[in-house]
RNA sequence: GCGAGCAUAGUCUAGGGGUCAGGACAGGGGCUUCCCAAGCCUCUGGCGCGGGUUCGAAUCCCGCUGCUCGCACCA
């Protein structure tokens, strides 16, 4: 099953592995033709979806970044892996978790550090007891090197969303500073997987697109909620062994779903995964283990389709990442990332402070007069009398009042700073791509279709005369060219039988075809033909162009073509 | 990264130390008023890479790479 979608998927243009000619490598594979035409389509869907519907628009970064932003993220420290290996049984470990078993504190060492100790402690394989040989760092993101010379460290980024924290302020002020508001971005990723040996599903090179809304945490409220609150979801929980149909608004209610805006983002990815072609039975959504949950979230959802050859695989995480983002790269940058919530009412803030009147103090005390400024101001207003002493550098200065006043301010403070929450739908393209494959493949009298959607098809109309002899082909180019000017892809084949020009057709998921004969040439009419049941209507060929159009965008069903003919 | 198995056209496969590596399907061209992989003619295309043994290697040996499975890894 398997083995047939991905020869059909690399004989018929959707995939080749990469690198083929000089003997591949595994984690790479180039979308073919078709397949790139799919997964553009995926992606479009998608656009509309969480762009064009949700209001987040998409912008697009650099997929190199220099290291500070994974020192500050995180990465550098999760994305190596202190790995030791048995020089014996050739096993590997991780040498920190190794450690730990034997309740030393590991937690955030470097690898030599970690070697030290496990010479020290004379620690042996756990599996055969042979000894372990030096403690290696492994690291999952690519490291590159910016400009010549000795050049700034960069990394290749693992995912798309740390771009997006990075530009937050500018967004903020894009959105003319109002939460919550979303950002987009479809682009490829980097993980330097150790051995990907499962196809698409897991790739070095992948695309991934991401969406990252940034949220009041104070209201976890979503405006739209009503509009999915009784759509009922598949649900996995983390304490549960079994799925739960309930809807949107019970999770909420019941406690399962953290807030209304995770719940409305699984409803939302529920619906477009829907609309990608994957069937409901097929879908559920799960929610992370505690201990498998990244160090940055705090509830996750995973979307899962079930593929047969890979079981429940994870298409989509569904994230409440907090403020951890924005906190981290505010202190890797020392920039403030931070949105401004307005109090209902303004607070007055009294304060009384001391104030130091350096008109006077800068003729007294001349070059010290900074210094002790600063000391003075660094008094509460309770310790002082009509005199202060300041001791600077071992030498007491005695101030009198005539060089300082006390002063009572008022403040209207009319809000706070605050880093807002991250609320992450991130889905992996690649994985749609092949779940679609899996799941739109049927056989049927021993010949391959793919039951891609209509508008996800990579092309959407295939165009027959029935023979080669003149004028159907003549006819048959100048529908094609009609549709085309619809900016619809069509197909068009004038070899071979007409079955098999149907069966190559089907067999890559073009769900239309267009059949030109001779009993047409006279009144103007060719047939149309449905992929999914075969089933044919004759139609005016003025009307071909507009009932494709009208197809592809889902306005129209065959059904209802065939009834009114 | 470890262990095991595998590697012949686009795909599936036969064979095998020495004149031709054979077939099927797919693909190209031609003929056929041909509606669900029809037929006939014709053409294209292959022993994963590197080294060794040998007079001679696609075949035997070694290494590499890739694929499949198990282990490990999978923020």
């Amino acid at each position: 099953m398997h083995e047939k979608i991905i020869e059909i998927a690399v004989r018929r243009g959707f995939l080749y592995p990469s690198f083929e000619i000089y003997g591949g490598l595994s984690g790479f594979y180039d979308y073919g033709p078709l397949g790139a035409l799919l997964k553009k389509n995926i992606e479009d869907l998608w656009r509309n979806y969480f762009c064009l519907q949700e209001g987040f628009l998409e912008i697009s970064s650099p997929t190199i970044s220099p290291e500070e932003i994974f020192i500050a993220s995180g990465h550098t420290g999760n994305f190596t892996d202190p790995i030791v290996k048995c020089t014996k049984c050739g096993n590997f470990f991780r040498a920190d978790h190794l450690l730990q078993s034997y309740d030393i504190e590991a937690e955030g060492l470097n690898s030599d550090k970690i070697d030290h100790l496990i010479k020290e402690r004379n620690i042996k394989c756990p599996d055969c007891s042979g000894s372990l040989g030096k403690v290696k760092t492994f690291n999952l993101m690519f490291k590159t090197y910016i400009s010549p010379g000795k050049g700034k460290v960069g990394y290749l980024r693992p995912e798309t969303a740390q771009s997006m924290f990075i530009l937050f302020t500018r967004l903020y002020n894009f959105y003319r500073r109002k939460l919550p508001f979303g950002v987009a971005q479809i682009g490829r990723a980097y993980r330097n997987e150790i051995s990907p040996r499962q196809g698409l599903i897991r790739l070095r090179e992948f695309t991934q697109a991401e969406v990252e809304i940034f949220i009041d945490p104070r209201n976890n409220n979503h405006t739209k909620f009503q509009q999915y609150a009784e759509e009922k979801v598949r649900l996995l929980p983390r304490d549960r062994d079994d799925t739960i149909e309930i809807t949107a608004r019970e999770s909420v209610d019941l406690g399962i779903v953290a807030h209304e805006f995770l719940s409305y983002y699984i409803v939302h990815t529920k619906n477009f995964l829907l609309a990608c072609g994957i069937p409901e039975e097929k879908l559920r959504f799960r929610q992370h283990l505690l201990e498998e949950m990244a160090h940055y979230a705090r509830d996750c959802w995973d979307a899962e389709i079930y593929t047969r050859q890979f079981g429940w695989i994870e298409v989509v995480g569904i994230a409440d990442r907090t403020d951890y983002d924005l906190r981290a790269h505010e202190k890797g940058s020392g920039t403030e990332l931070k949105a401004f919530r307005e109090y209902v009412k303004p607070e007055i803030v009294r304060e009384i402070k001391i104030e130091p009147l350096m008109n006077k103090l800068g003729p007294a005390f001349k070059s010290k007069a900074g210094d002790i400024a600063e000391k003075i101001r660094n008094l509460s207003p309770e310790e002082t009398g009509d005199e202060i002493k300041i001791e600077l550098e071992g030498d007491v200065y005695t101030i009198s009042r005539e060089y300082f006043c006390i002063k009572e301010t008022k403040k209207k403070i009319t809000g706070e700073k605050f880093n807002p929450h991250v609320i992450e739908p991130s889905f992996g393209i690649d994985r749609i791509f092949y779940s679609i494959l899996e799941t739109s493949y049927i056989e049927r009298d021993g010949k391959n279709i793919l039951r891609i959607s209509p508008a996800l098809a990579p092309m959407k109309v295939s165009i027959f005369p029935l023979v080669k002899k003149e004028p159907l082909p003549e006819i048959a180019l100048d529908i094609s060219d009609r549709i085309k000017r619809k900016s619809i892809f069509t197909y068009y084949d004038e070899n071979d039988s007409i079955g098999r020009r149907y069966a190559r057709s089907d067999e890559v998921g073009i769900p239309y075809s267009i059949t030109i004969d001779f009993d047409g040439v006279e009144s103007k009419t060719v047939t149309l033909r449905d992929r999914d049941t075969t089933e044919q209507v004759r139609i005016k060929t003025d009307k071909v162009p507009a009932f494709i159009k009208k197809l592809v965008d889902g306005d129209l069903k065959f059904r209802d073509i065939k009834e009114a003919h």
